[in-house]
DNA sequence: CGGATACTTCGGCCGCCGCCGAACCGTGTG
DNA sequence: CACACGGTTCGGCGGCGGCCGAAGTATCCG
């Protein structure tokens, strides 16, 4: 009051940002690393057209998000990866306090078809996520005993695979990233996120609707196996 | 609203808990890893111990704080080193957009105290931090190329140094931390909360008054030279 | 036992914030 | 040009939540 702490106040301010239930659905809708125009998302969370605009405004203000004007479009998306990173991070305290019962059957497919592979941001969680990083572990191409790092052997992969890793910037090559239905980590990083993009572009997996939720195609079932000796049974 | 996301609201309200400038500040002055009494907590926040309370009983119920009643005391501290790393990352969030310009003298010096050396929680940060994370990255005991792990001679430069690393639990055993004054990533995890226990157990350094920074000792600063070879000149 | 201290509970006040619908603006479309 | 459509602005409403001081409870101390 006299004298306070600004971090304090910038902390609170941040937080505030997260502190509201239709904002963090969007946040959470936006995790899937796509740009979703005001009216996608103001239907995702069942509010009115104007009461979401202004969420944007203060979610773009607040610099958690990015927007893009094109023609009477609004496209919002997480501003990076350490926004998105925060999002993970709150999310993944708060899920594993949660035993969802899903209600009805639709919820039921759709969380069963998260729970089995999704995109994470921009690199792949779920099953799916941790199928891969277990691989890449048991392979001596990833170690997570004194850490959370590619080893050499790990380089060499993903140069062999003809994944590139593009290192310029401040981001961790590797990092943890704790999935919020396996409660276990994930590859996150640059390295998580060529590898997925690259399944993604190789048509190793698909986008299923609009959603986060992903699927391994055939030839992906097939290239994970031949890569990395994942078995189909564990993506299901 | 009709069927609202389980999700949404649960990181809606963990993130309310953030949201408030007096309890973000009891959540700051918690990082230092140490138990306060709730008296201490309303003169340090500058509010009613009444106010206090209620606040108290917010973050102990949202999980974030654990207490420990003692007497007519009631002590609280950060629930756990997950909480303690969540309070970081939205420390860290807003911190790089800060530039402080400390009004006065003391404020200046407390500051500098801070920069210079302090505890992030359980393990050492500041200019202290990144010295001891640099030293042993130089000295190929921790490597941050492609990832941030612990190399083999790091385990057995831990060992040797006789700073025993409790490996049980989930805690991963090295960890990045963002610096929020050198804004350079330090150790955290396992590892770094071995060490920090070490250095103030041994007197490489003290703390100082009742905030979170520590002086480095001359009996730290010839340890820190013969077992990192760490200058004494990085530490002010 | 009586007073001091630490904390909690309660009532009441105030301000902020999320919500909506209506009106408005600008862009694309027939 | 008229119209539809996406988005924004505005006014107004309602509720939540933070704040305080006063009164109450528990503990410690002399």
């Amino acid at each position: 009051m006299t004298t306070r702490d600004p971090q304090a106040t910038a902390l609170a301010r941040l937080a505030a940002l997260f502190a509201d239930e239709t904002r963090a659905a969007c946040l959470l809708a936006l995790l899937d690393g796509r740009a979703w125009t005001a009216s996608e998302l103001a239907r995702h969370a069942g509010v009115a057209a104007s009461t979401l605009s202004e969420h944007l405004g203060r979610l773009v203000a607040g610099g958690l998000l990015a927007e893009e004007r094109q023609g009477r479009h609004r496209y919002v998306r997480l501003a990076d990866a350490r926004v998105a990173q925060l999002v993970e991070d709150l999310a993944a305290q708060v899920a594993p306090g949660r035993t969802v019962r899903p209600r009805n059957l639709r919820e039921s497919s759709a969380g069963s078809a998260m729970a089995r592979g999704r995109t994470c941001y921009d690199h792949l969680a779920g099953r799916l996520g941790i199928a891969v990083t277990d691989a890449l572990t048991a392979r001596g191409l990833l170690q997570q005993e004194t850490g959370f790092a590619l080893t050499d052997a790990g380089l060499a992969w993903f140069e062999s695979a003809g994944i590139g890793l593009d290192r310029r910037g401040r981001r961790p090559l590797a990092r943890a990233c704790l999935d919020w239905t396996e409660r276990r980590p994930h590859l996150a990083g640059i390295a998580g996120a060529a590898l997925c993009r690259h399944a993604l572009d190789t048509g190793w997996c698909v986008r299923i609707g609009s959603e986060r939720a992903v699927k391994v195609t055939a030839a992906g079932e097939r290239a994970l196996f031949d890569l990395l000796g994942v078995q189909a049974t564990e993506l299901r």
